[in-house]
DNA sequence: TCGACTGAGTTATATATACGAGTATATCGA
DNA sequence: TCGATATACTCGTATATATAACTCAGTCGA
């Protein structure tokens, strides 16, 4: 599940929440006490308390003071939020993300992308142009800006078919944890239809992303023109009004 | 700020949290260590970690190992949610709502319908097929399905140009607090050219939305059809999961 | 029978402490 | 001068422990 070197509230974690999912532990049903979990797993209690603090932030779980810990009812969607990457998103639904690489350069900032990502105009952006492909078949047309300044040396990576968010994290220390979405239709020039094997007209599904860091400066620009006949845009529910 | 009675750590939380917005601290600008935090306040250092977990879940601070923690840069951009209502999306964008009533009728609910709305199969629905304008142009058509049972004699009332919502609201006291949507693209047929004054071959933004209650239960199922060329659907930002 | 009480078990909060890991700065030696 | 090294400080994780608040079941006594 999680690597060796994770942290052991997360590998708790991360286990509880699939134990969760396959159904070992059902709906309002309860879970071991705190305590339990700790000796089973050797843990100590405040460890335990920890991934058990996320669970119940997340919305898995819910206790009640006194009582014990209890499964809540299922999210009725899963979260298939608008920050999570092609790859992921692809994972989400089942399939297997591929990239092919349409053309990579470095271009300077316009006005409307200086003011997006948050620099001066004319600053070198890198630029990545990928054919996205889910089990094998072409599902969109990723369009990429990033501030060259903020990922030196992108271009010489490896990125055919690793996902862009784990190099990101991995080689520049980058966490991503937001994201804007917004989308509309379009249709399909004739290079479009052709890279995505479809036949004229075709309508596609044009979405244009802003992607933020943990410190909240802005890291990406994605525009990608997604096949309007295999992909549905399913953006997280909002949550509702809390405090 | 909070009463006396609540946690420690989420009195400093606030506490921290009120400080950044008034602007005590100033984006990227370094706070006091978490030991100094501590002390201030005469608190340990894991209750400070506690407060400051949270504000990092939420986006509010970020931290770097070694080196200290950091006010984020505030979030942009207000709250353009996927649960407004037509009438309140166009508001928001500057223009002016008009609806023009296409079609009106009592249908029986379909099993994907039934499943949508939570009730049984065949279970009467009201069915409202609707052109919306902006500022007098077409913008889309849009197909609403609502349980007949919860808005018994809807179909007698005037629709024309008031908010479905205020309706529900008003007349049978129904709160709308959430929705899902989703989103696809479509090619437009004869008939929905023609209704939307596009020449074909034309893109539609296809989008679907549940409509939920403030207890929960699905209210409204809606397809909507927005002119690709016109219309940009932007879901609200995901939330940090908050308690 | 029924209400009050007791006690075991539970979550939730708070502290003190330790250590690993990363960062930044100052120091020292060549 | 410049580079390696030491060092002090920081965040982040983990443990052991204590206590308050709450729930629940069972017991006891009127």
């Amino acid at each position: 599940m999680s690597p060796e070197s994770t942290p052991l509230y997360l590998q708790l974690k991360d286990r509880i929440a699939s134990d969760i999912a396959k159904g070992v532990y059902k709906p309002h049903s309860r879970l071991p006490s705190q305590r339990d979990f700790g000796e089973d797993h050797g843990l100590s209690h405040m460890t335990v308390r920890r991934a058990i603090n996320e669970l119940i932030q997340e919305g898995t779980i819910y206790g009640r003071q006194g009582s014990g810990l209890f499964v809540a009812e299922p999210k009725r969607d899963a979260e298939l939020g608008p920050l999570i990457s092609f790859t992921e998103d692809m994972r989400l639904r089942g399939m297997t993300a591929l990239s092919k690489l349409l053309d990579t350069r470095i271009v300077s900032a316009s006005t409307s992308l200086a003011n997006i990502l948050g620099v001066v105009v004319g600053h070198p952006l890198v630029f990545l142009r990928r054919l996205r492909l889910a089990d094998n078949e072409p599902m969109a047309i990723q369009s990429t800006f990033l501030p060259s300044s903020l990922v030196p040396g992108l271009l010489d990576l490896r990125l055919e078919n690793a996902s862009l968010y784990q190099v990101l994290q991995a080689q520049y220390g980058l966490k991503i944890v937001d994201a804007q979405t917004s989308a509309s239709a379009d249709l399909a020039s004739e290079e479009e239809a052709a890279l995505l094997q479809l036949p004229l007209p075709a309508a596609l599904l044009a979405t244009e992303q802003i992607t933020f860091l943990d410190d909240g400066r802005p890291i990406e620009f994605a525009r990608s023109l997604y096949r309007g006949d295999r992909y549905r845009l399913q953006p997280a529910p909002r949550k509702p009004p809390t405090r």
